[in-house]
DNA sequence: CCAATTTTTGACCTCTAGTTCAAGAAAAAC
DNA sequence: GTTTTTCTTGAACTAGAGGTCAAAAATTGG
């Protein structure tokens, strides 16, 4: 009943998510945010209360899409090592794709937003986490596959590799294709 | 001649470089500059020209102190490793010291202003590379100590541990101490 | 068609950022 | 002690951020 929305929600908060991906929370007005998902500014505050919330929405997508890729690729087969040597150069790559570099939105939001906003840390953390764990499984998954050594600690090893894919985006930023992939092939070395 | 400036430029720097460290650059506002430096706004102004050129000074300040930190850490005593471990842990030590972590400045502006500001961008290549250098020499000295492999491919791991201290103090914010200190062990271990 | 309900639109409001400027204050030069 | 120069102070200005609201528009139920 009543007046149809004329936007499907998910599509809007996608759209937000990429502008706030590409300048940053502060960055991002709600001029901007009109623009980009194409609805009035009085609608978007009527449907999603307030800049802040809408971020939320768009940085619980992130994760989400995030954790899908991430499985995805790493499910292909091959040895744990490959798998992740792939997922490592695709992040570059798509870093390294679009018009100008934007990092990746998680630890944008950690070090914009992390000394005033102890719900953006928590949502952050989640992600990254949830992200170590998938990269915990598949090294463990190698060692019962016997492409992994099994002295290898897998979730040293997977916080390891978070922390290089963090570093890795933000390298991106200032650094070109080539060095970031001699970065993969130093970090694989390890197991 | 003239009336004499009531403070020194270099302080102000410094005090602007802490404020702009801890809030980012458009979370510094000029009346927040004001209050950190002590100084008036106008005076400010009057000083250094616009809140811009106040960041590149502060910029640049800060890839000089980190140079200097860095050399120092490096100078001390020690195989290669024992003083690159050292050096890895007082950064994370720091960056969990404080009331609320703040990551790495120059990090933090390559993600803030990286899409808008060209400017800013060679600022922080010029601080990051300058950090590789300094790696990769003490590496090489290594190598002539007898302390690290020859076949240890110098420049790459260099980059390699550039790229772990952006990551680690990206993960800072969202980290305990403990972790981070797992993944520093696990990234000496390639050398 | 009328009522009830939900959206849209765009004008409007307040607050702050970032900056400028005119006036006064503090020094050296003469 | 006046002039010249440079610095300080605080008021003032503009533009835009973030958000609110009243009125109109689009739907369903009766």
């Amino acid at each position: 009943m009543g007046r149809p929305k004329n936007f499907e929600p998910d599509v809007a908060v996608a759209r937000a998510m990429e502008a706030f991906w590409t300048n940053g929370y502060a960055g991002t007005s709600p001029a901007d945010l009109a623009e980009a998902t194409g609805i009035g500014k009085g609608s978007l505050y009527h449907a999603f209360g307030s800049k802040r919330e809408l971020f939320g929405k768009a940085l619980d997508l992130y994760g989400q899409v995030g954790s899908e890729v991430t499985a995805a690729y790493l499910d292909e087969p091959g040895t744990a090592k490959e798998r992740i040597r792939a997922y490592l150069a695709f992040l570059v790559e798509l870093d390294c794709s679009g018009p100008a570099p934007r990092g990746c939105l998680a630890a944008n939001t950690a070090l914009e937003l992390g000394g005033r906003d102890e719900e953006a840390l928590r949502a952050v953390t989640r992600i990254t986490d949830e992200t170590i764990r998938l990269l915990g499984e598949r090294i463990r998954r190698g060692q019962r596959d016997g492409d992994v050594a099994p002295e290898v600690d897998a979730d040293a090893q997977a916080r390891f590799l978070m922390n290089t894919i963090v570093g890795l985006r933000v390298m991106a930023t200032t650094h070109e294709l080539p060095a970031l992939r001699g970065i993969i092939e130093t970090a694989l070395t390890g197991f």
